[in-house]
RNA sequence: GAGGUUGUAGCUCAGCUGGUUAGAGCGCCGGAUUGUGGUUCCGGAGGUCGCGGGUUCGAACCCCGUCUUCCUCCCCA
């Protein structure tokens, strides 16, 4: 071995325990997606750039992997755009073909592509990777799952109303003790931009609001200001920072504020049945609060906006959502509005690993193992495997007449349930051993009784 | 993309102002126990000190570059 080998920044390998445990988290996003009426698509994992780009966001676009042309389409360098200095030009010419950067976006091509083959409302779930050439942090991957349920084709308010059971549902299951399920509503962002008299300025305003929590009213108010909201209008929003209270309370101020938008009011309607519906349906743990400053950055977001973050454990947010009401006009199908959720799967995992919520059978290995006396006891467990494979019991026959000792300590190290025990003097006597390593014990079976306690 | 930080055995980490042959615990392998694991005891193997260059009589330690880790921004799952 010359050098030791390695992985790209970002990226991780999975231990067969590790995929164990992130199929029981894939699995229970699906069996709830699916009891929601989703069914499950598949797009590729790399779509032409001009797919992608220009749909995140000046800052998406720096984070999208580059698939470099391969063979003579190098030739088609745009050189010309390198010596006027257009990078992003130059970088499309020599890069046709982009890793996905999300589910959405894709999701939206998809659509358009296969309008008349889809029937609407159309309801879709997708789990794939995603990859984002991001700077790797706690939480932060190159190479990530989304779980993704998305509907379009209806702008009833009663998809927002699942998405928010579908959270609590999941999250649930997944044991999550405690979580916040944050939601707001774009229409009201745009409603404190009209207000203030600022609207063309409507994005900066939500990234800078959107931090209050992190860099506090004076942060906020100095982010404002650079990106040259005016002083009459930062004087508008400043009341926004100590509104509180509960959610209805909240509402209320924020009705008041909003008086004079209609679009701002359009939102607050919007939330306000959302929240009623959720309060009549209840919720098992989640908590939901509205949060006026809950921007998420995806600036196709038109209406609701949902963000989901743990209890007491150091993680960013790992849901996300909302509904924009003109994704697939991008693609040129105008008209169709859409509303979805994400689940990072990662960040999932990664907090469910750091509180130790698996359930005890999440990764349960191999049922039986049958120890090796030699060439013929061992065919005979073949045989004897062949059966119960048959009938669905993950079962092998140890490769070698190694010591009892070491194959023991393998099936320990393999967390393997039962060990049967078959030499020379238990197929003279047709006893067959079968020992539960749990608890130690050992009983003595026929090959009829052995079949049937593994089957039953 | 900006700034900082980390890297020593399979894993977690010691290693003094630069000074012989780089250590520990856990794990692994073998034995005590030739048909019984998870406990115990004894023994053993395992390291180009991330990689490349430089300074020095001498570098795990100092300098430069690079990759990686984690952190703060940016942004986000």
């Amino acid at each position: 071995m010359a050098q030791k080998p390695a992985i790209p920044k970002g990226t991780r390998d999975f231990l067969p325990s590790e995929v164990a445990r992130r199929t029981y988290i894939f699995d229970t996003i699906k069996s709830v997606f699916k009891t929601y009426g989703f069914a499950p698509i598949e797009t590729p994992s790399f779509e032409l750039s001009t797919t992608l780009m220009g749909k995140y966001g000046e800052e998406g676009d720096r984070l999208i992997f580059r698939i470099l042309n391969s063979g003579d389409k190098m030739k088609k360098a745009d050189v010309e755009a390198l010596n006027e200095g257009n990078l992003p030009r130059f970088a499309n010419s020599l890069a046709e073909k982009a890793l996905r950067y999300d589910l959405t976006v894709p999701f939206a091509r998809f659509v358009v592509q296969h309008q008349n083959e889809l029937s609407f409302p159309f309801k879709r779930y997708q789990i794939q990777p995603v990859w984002r050439a991001d700077r790797p942090q706690h939480g932060r991957y190159q190479e990530f799952y989304q779980c993704d349920a998305d509907v379009v084709g209806s702008d009833s308010l009663l998809y927002e109303v699942d998405f928010v059971q579908i959270f609590d549902q999941v999250l649930t299951r997944l044991q999550i003790p405690g979580f916040t399920m944050k939601i707001n509503n774009r229409k009201i962002l745009s409603g404190i931009a009209e207000v203030s008299g600022e609207a063309d300025k409507l994005i900066d305003i939500t990234v800078a609001i959107d931090k209050l929590d992190k860099i506090g009213e004076d942060g906020v108010v100095e982010e404002l200001r650079q990106k040259g909201v005016s002083e009459t209008a930062i004087a508008t929003i400043s009341p926004l920072f100590t509104i509180t209270g509960s959610n209805e309370e909240r509402l209320a101020q924020m009705k008041t504020f909003l008086s004079a938008s209609e679009i701002g009011l359009k939102g607050i309607e919007e939330l306000e049945f959302v929240l009623e519906q959720t309060k009549a349906l209840g919720l098992e743990r989640a908590e939901v609060e509205f949060d006026v400053t809950l921007a998420r950055g995806l600036n196709y977001y038109t209406g609701a906006i949902f963000e989901v973050k743990v209890h007491d454990v150091k993680m960013g947010s790992i849901c996300g959502g909302g509904r924009y009401d003109d994704l697939t006009g991008l693609f040129g199908l105008s008209g169709l509005s859409g509303v979805g959720i994400s689940f990072g799967a990662d960040r999932i995992y990664d907090v469910l690993n750091e509180l130790d919520l698996y359930p005890s059978d999440a990764d349960a290995s191999l049922t039986l193992l049958f120890a090796n006396f030699g060439q013929s006891e061992a065919a005979y467990c073949m045989r004897l495997s062949k059966l119960l494979r048959q009938k669905g019991v993950d079962c092998e026959v140890y490769p070698s007449d190694a010591k009892m000792q070491k194959q023991f300590k393998y099936a320990d190290n393999r967390k393997v349930k039962f060990v049967a025990l078959i030499g020379e003097n238990e197929l003279k006597e047709g006893k067959l051993q079968v020992k539960n390593m749990e608890t130690g014990e050992q009983i003595a079976y026929t090959e009829a009784e052995l079949l049937a306690f593994f089957t039953a």
